[in-house]
RNA sequence: GCGCUUCUAGCUCAAUCGGCAGAGCAACUGACUCUUAAUCAGUGGGUUCCGGGUUCGAUUCCCGGGGAGCGCACCA
């Protein structure tokens, strides 16, 4: 650190307290303090005493200075608890003398982590308080905490997001909602007979999605890597292998754009059902979203954070994509329309598209004309074949896959497949990709042989869904994907 | 990647048609044994994001760079 003279003001006044607990033979930042009972204890024991009530009970607790109220020989604190929960303490003169009292009005800060031990007592005014019979600093505090009164600017939030959780109750709040809504992902799961892997980050090629990798190197093995896009392609042969009821809950990297919605590296769940179809994945991940908004919220009719009810109750519908853009363009669109059709199409809409592919258009005129409109949440059926390399044809629609997007206020929030698993079909979808690989689709899959072996060696039918984890969080809460991530990527 | 907006004290924000940079909270000194955003009196605290230019003088105007926010594009 620099010189003391070059510091902020506040910064090099703690500092010199740092120095002064040191230097009286006390220590700044204890190993371990003889704590007995927590904040939410002692409140919990105690939740309406009579006004001016001594219980008798001596504690000895820890907690964060908050807001201090110091007079000449009754000192107030708050502290606050990890939890956000807060409890007074008073110093009196008569308690701990006037020397323990004068060092504490002159070392404590707001802030400071601070140990006491005394009396459970209600004060004149009837709050809850700890009469302080000895006191110590449990941790020191360097830096002072912002101003509690004012919302804190969102630049400061994210990069001081360790200060924000100190500071706001409902930062505290979002990471024990996504806790609970993991630990709820996983309990469907278990209970379904699903079991939990954890597939490489670190790959040779990268595939399972349409997106650009970030690239590194391994010393090592002197080679390029790529950080994955989608674990998909190992999670099949896990399927391969007999791994029948699989999932994943992990990172993914994606080297695009970063908005409200999308950041660079993002938590995705993926599953995989031998036996199971894009039908029964549909019904799975329902299911999974409507036990995690009962478990976490105990209801179906979520509370958003602009106050916007969120309903995620009931069957969910289940629509053809063909079918709705039809209806919603007014004209009908089938696989077989003609390409300059849809051209024409977009043209007329103002739409800018440039890309070889049929389905491409579908699927960019079916957004244009249908997705915001999707406010419920609504299962989207029976994609293009050209654009869904990993999918299967449909059992019974020619020129469409067995796929569908789940959509939720108007977000793509998880998608599913019948998979696609004939290793002769599935090379023949990697050549066409490798194609526009060659054409400059930088975002085109790669040629994954040892994926393709896997196949060979014979995948059962088997139904696939993955699902973004912080869209999840977004869908439940209203927030912006920023606020689910507890420390999303600042420059 | 492109366009628009923004960056001032520890935090949240004012102000300047280009002329000594302000407030609230926080901090410091003092008073106060029932406060709770305690109160009262007083005090200090700034590379106005960085670099260059114009100017007697730039925090303000111009150019370049950086961070952030919003919109568009791409994507989930």
């Amino acid at each position: 650190m620099e010189d003391e003279q070059d510091l902020p003001e506040q910064i090099a006044i703690r500092m010199a307290k740092r120095e002064r607990i040191l230097a009286s033979g006390q220590d700044a930042y204890p190993v371990s303090l003889p704590i007995t009972r927590t904040i939410d204890q002692v409140k919990n024991k105690y939740p309406d005493l009579e006004i001016d009530v001594a219980t008798g009970d001596k504690v000895s607790l820890a907690g964060r200075v908050m807001f201090q109220r110091n007079t000449g020989k009754l000192c107030f604190a708050t502290l606050q608890a990890g939890t956000g929960s807060r409890i007074q303490v008073m110093l009196s003169l008569d308690k701990v003398g006037e020397e323990k009292l004068e060092e504490y009005k002159e070392l404590v800060d707001l802030g400071d982590h601070l140990f006491v031990e005394g009396e459970v007592i209600t004060s004149k005014r009837g709050e809850l308080s700890i009469l302080v019979d000895s006191w110590s600093i449990a941790a020191k505090t360097i830096r002072p905490l912002p101003n509690l009164h004012n919302e804190l600017g969102e630049e400061y939030r994210v990069r001081h997001r360790f200060v924000d959780l100190i500071v706001r109750d409902r930062a505290r709040e979002v990471v024990q909602i996504r806790s609970k809504v993991m630990q709820s992902l996983r309990n469907t799961f278990t209970k379904d007979d699903f079991i939990e892997v954890e597939t490489p980050m670190l790959q040779t090629i990268h595939g399972g999605a349409s997106a650009r990798p970030f690239k590194t190197h391994s010393n090592a093995f002197d080679t390029e890597l790529f950080l994955r896009i989608a674990p998909e392609l190992f999670l099949k042969r896990a399927v391969v292998g007999g791994i029948d009821r699989v999932y994943e809950i992990n990172r993914n990297f994606r080297n695009e754009g970063a908005d409200r919605t999308h950041s660079p590296e993002f938590a995705m769940l993926e599953a995989y059902e031998a036996y199971g179809d894009y039908n029964t994945m549909a019904e799975l991940t329902q299911t999974l979203i409507q036990n995690a908004a009962m478990d976490v919220f105990g209801t179906l009719q979520v509370q958003l954070e602009d106050g916007e009810v969120n309903d995620l109750s009931g069957e969910w519908a289940r629509v053809s994509m063909f079918e709705s853009l039809s209806e919603a363009a007014g004209v009908e669109i089938t696989p077989d329309t003609d390409i300059k059709v849809l051209k024409a199409l977009a043209d007329k809409e103002g739409l800018e598209i440039d890309h070889p592919l049929h389905g491409k258009y579908v699927e960019e005129l079916w957004e244009h004309f249908v997705k915001g409109g999707l406010q419920k949440p609504t299962f989207v059926m029976d994609f293009p074949v050209d654009t869904s390399p990993l999918v299967r044809d449909h059992r019974s629609k020619p020129g469409v896959v067995e796929k569908w997007d789940l959509y939720i206020r108007g977000y793509e929030q998880a998608t599913g497949y019948s998979e696609l698993v004939d290793p002769v079909i599935q090379r023949e979808r990697f050549v066409a990709q490798v194609k526009l690989s060659a054409a400059g689709d930088p975002e085109a899959m790669k040629l994954d042989e040892d994926f393709l072996k896997a196949l060979e060696f014979g995948m059962p039918p088997t139904g696939g869904m993955g699902m973004g984890i912080d869209r999840l969080l977004m869908s439940l809460t209203g927030l912006g994907i920023r606020e689910t991530i507890m420390f999303p990527l600042v420059k």
